[in-house]
DNA sequence: GGCGGGACTTGACCTGGATCAATTCCGGCC
DNA sequence: GGCCGGAATTGATCCAGGTCAAGTCCCGCC
């Protein structure tokens, strides 16, 4: 039940029940913080999801990222003090709220906290180069492949199920985060249906073929670490 | 001279300077790590530009960052205690190379250090923001204007001439970061300059309008942190 | 100082995905 | 159960930027 639970010894869960201030709980559309509000808390997505924004100044904004169990929301602020994007709650999401000063004051006492800490931190960077990666270069039909695959690798990692996917972003949403247009999305999703890598259904995205879907993604083909090349199946 | 030095007391100098295990100079094309490579420290950069990159598993490479002085590498192998990108000199570069595991211990430590290597690390989150923003859906021109203007913006933060860059990366570089052909960066670079807002040479830029030039990168006008929108100046 | 080669520029053409425009579908509500 | 509205699909056209192809320039090296 704790959110930052690996390695910390029982006798220190009523320390941290000091940090984590209170379970906050969002209806759909709610946000959990906006550009430009004061820094004080991090929080930790225990249910639900968290959609991320950078406003623009023309009024339009880039979605960032999207935010499962398990990972962290407000890093970012840390720099400057203020918030520098929205984080809004796609669905009724519940999250864990963690003064930051407490936190940092706490860390370095309860021995795997901190490196826990360290770690989920350096967990969202490596998710924004995935997402860079996403962005750089790259067909529309790789961007939804390794936008659906990296959904469902995350899914599994918090536990869930992770070949049968309740999307809780729109088209709209997916398409802002990739850099393409909505209904690039949608007909790419079609077209992995199609192709018999996924079935989709509105909103719900079944994975048929994992490693296939890994291929067009360009991402390595297992959980094997290995250094071997190896062939995308091409359709 | 010291590498991490806000707010630490002089007393304290000896015993960061444990960590700070060595200067390491790089020659231009050098590599500081591989991916793959255990972790161990983290770096910063003292002079110099180091490059990043995530290698695909089709041999390409995707440019990740560029590290200027004054800013962290390494912070991607927290997560699995090894690096998954590339990191190479593109000039001449002076790192400070610090060990993880000691600077993780002795910062609780130092009034102002933790601090310190908090916002640092909050830093590199919001650098790869901007790239995010640069590679969703805006134009080629847009997103030329906006790593010129972000490079001079970090340039200036890091106590350099903000206006007059010589640039470390090549074309391709730039355009594999962009997400990009080399060509269109090309093109591109040479609009802004028949424009008005830049003068460049070869990899010498000047920049001449700076308001213009973050009008079109789609950057608020000024170090005014103020929540006014205002126009970007059209042409 | 001349030579070789990589980096950059410039031009012509072509395509992937954006844009515009209906149409369908589903889910909530009365 | 029927109606309404937002979300998604699907189709037709268009264009920004990719690709291909010459040049040109500069810099290091002999």
């Amino acid at each position: 039940m704790l959110c930052l639970p690996a390695g910390v010894a029982r006798s220190d869960v009523e320390e941290l029940d000091r940090v984590v201030r209170a379970r906050v709980p969002l209806d759909r559309g709610e946000a959990l913080f906006r550009a430009g509000e004061p820094f004080g808390h991090i929080y930790v997505v225990r249910t639900g999801t968290i959609r991320t924004t950078l406003p623009e100044q023309d009024g339009s904004e880039q979605v960032i990222g999207f935010h499962l169990p398990g990972e962290l929301v407000g890093l970012e602020a840390i720099r400057d003090q203020y918030h520098r994007c929205d984080a809004v709650a796609l669905e009724r999401t519940s999250l864990c709220m963690l003064r930051f000063d407490q936190l940092e004051e706490l860390a370095p006492r309860i021995p795997g906290l901190q490196r826990q800490l360290y770690r989920l931190i350096s967990r969202e960077l490596v998710e924004d180069q995935q997402h860079l990666v996403a962005l750089g270069r790259r067909t529309a039909r790789e961007r939804v492949a390794l936008f659906v695959h990296s959904l469902s690798e995350r899914l599994e990692a918090a536990g869930y199920d992770g070949t049968e996917l309740r999307l809780a972003m729109s088209r709209d949403e997916i398409a802002n985060y990739l850099g393409l247009a909505l209904e690039t999305v949608s007909r790419e999703l079609a077209r992995l249906g199609e192709d018999g890598l996924l079935a989709v259904d509105r909103r719900r995205v079944r994975v048929l073929d994992r490693p296939a879907l890994a291929g067009v993604a360009g991402r390595p083909p297992s959980p094997a670490t290995g250094g071997s090349r190896s062939q995308t199946s091409g359709s």
